[in-house]
DNA sequence: TTAAAAATATACCATTTGGTATATTTTGTA
DNA sequence: TACAAAATATACCAAATGGTATATTTTTAA
């Protein structure tokens, strides 16, 4: 426990995290930051090296909350199966969470590092496959226990439910609309009955 | 034929228009814009009231063209299913093609503008309203035509058929890697067959 | 050809930007 | 309690920001 300056930068982060993810890397100044943290130059720049840094501390930040959420989701059952309906079930009400957030880091930051911050698109990119494979192992497990019908291909079904999933979220942020994250869960849902159980 | 002055401003805005949508709109400079056009801040200003309606005007410029291009596209068939499948032909080869706009303008712009502007951002669901009707009204004409089955409630086809679009090109851009486009397109090509087709 | 109008260039503005050097305060420890 | 070290505050910097007022050039029409 480094007490202070552990104590110090988990606070900036946790102000900084929302700030940098709703206005974007370009959007966000130092300035701002040092308001929102009632904190000065001095206690930011002691802490982190640069700009750079925080935003990808912040992300980080962001992905970490959001992937322990999902874990912890997931941990409500132990069939492969049912874990693939509760990550629909999580992303039914994500945009109520993901709000706390400041919306979604992966789509947010992905979009916005592009041709900006190539050190920030590297971590998101970083994430999408670390999800990916999360999910490809939990169908792999699926057709061992003998859930899961042997014709699947896990990984590329891993990579179209993420696919459906990131239209669904920037879908429903950019149109205010929960229907298309609501509506592509039920979708989801009906592909695992049909094309994916045992 | 406004002779200078339009000629102008459409010159402005094919050089700023991929600008601005790659960087976003915070991290695009009025000092970049007068580089890249190699015009001064007068002629810039005498033609646009400033940076947002240069954006705004970017954004409209790249989505006439996108529109334009998905068009003539579907003329090349008077069928509207054969049209559903000239959409996901279009896409197909989106990722090159969109890169000369700097990116997909609807996933760019609307990530950059949400929480940041509310002009632009409702540019942006104008846009993608508009696009949801035009497929929309493509499947009630194949429904009348006895092309599509009955059974299809087209603007649900719509928005799904949207989302997922959007999703592609959204994991395409950040992962740099075409396999979502390509994939999803023949995902909902065999939708199209299986599930829309009369 | 010339004069008015339109378009563009130039020079400037206050404010903000990310960042740093140094002073001050707070902390842990001997 | 004293003191070194760590953490934070203060004051400053050059450069860049979006924007404007005015000067100059270019165009159009009489």
């Amino acid at each position: 426990m480094q007490t202070k300056s552990e104590h110090t930068k988990h606070y900036i982060l946790e102000i900084v995290a929302p700030i940098f993810n709703k206005n974007g890397y370009a959007a966000t100044s130092m300035s701002e930051i040092t308001n929102a943290t009632r904190l000065t130059k001095g206690a930011i720049y002691g802490n982190f090296k640069n700009k750079e840094e925080l935003a990808i501390a912040a992300f980080k930040f962001n992905v970490k909350s959001l992937m322990s959420r999902i874990s912890s989701h997931l941990k409500l059952s132990n069939s492969p199966l049912q874990k693939l309906f509760l990550i629909t079930d999580f992303y039914r009400n994500y945009y109520d969470y993901s709000k706390q957030l400041g919306g979604c880091p992966v789509i947010n930051v992905g979009v916005d590092a592009n041709n900006q911050n190539s050190l920030l698109l590297k971590n998101v990119r970083i994430v999408i496959e670390r999800i990916q494979d999360k999910v490809a192992t939990i169908v792999e497990e699926g057709i061992e226990a003998g859930e899961i019908s042997t014709e699947v291909n896990a990984m590329q079904f891993a990579k179209r439910l993420d696919t459906m999933i990131q239209g669904a979220i920037f879908m429903t942020y950019t149109m205010d609309d929960e229907f298309y994250l609501k509506d592509t869960m039920n979708q989801l849902d009906q592909i695992i009955h049909n094309n994916i159980k045992a």
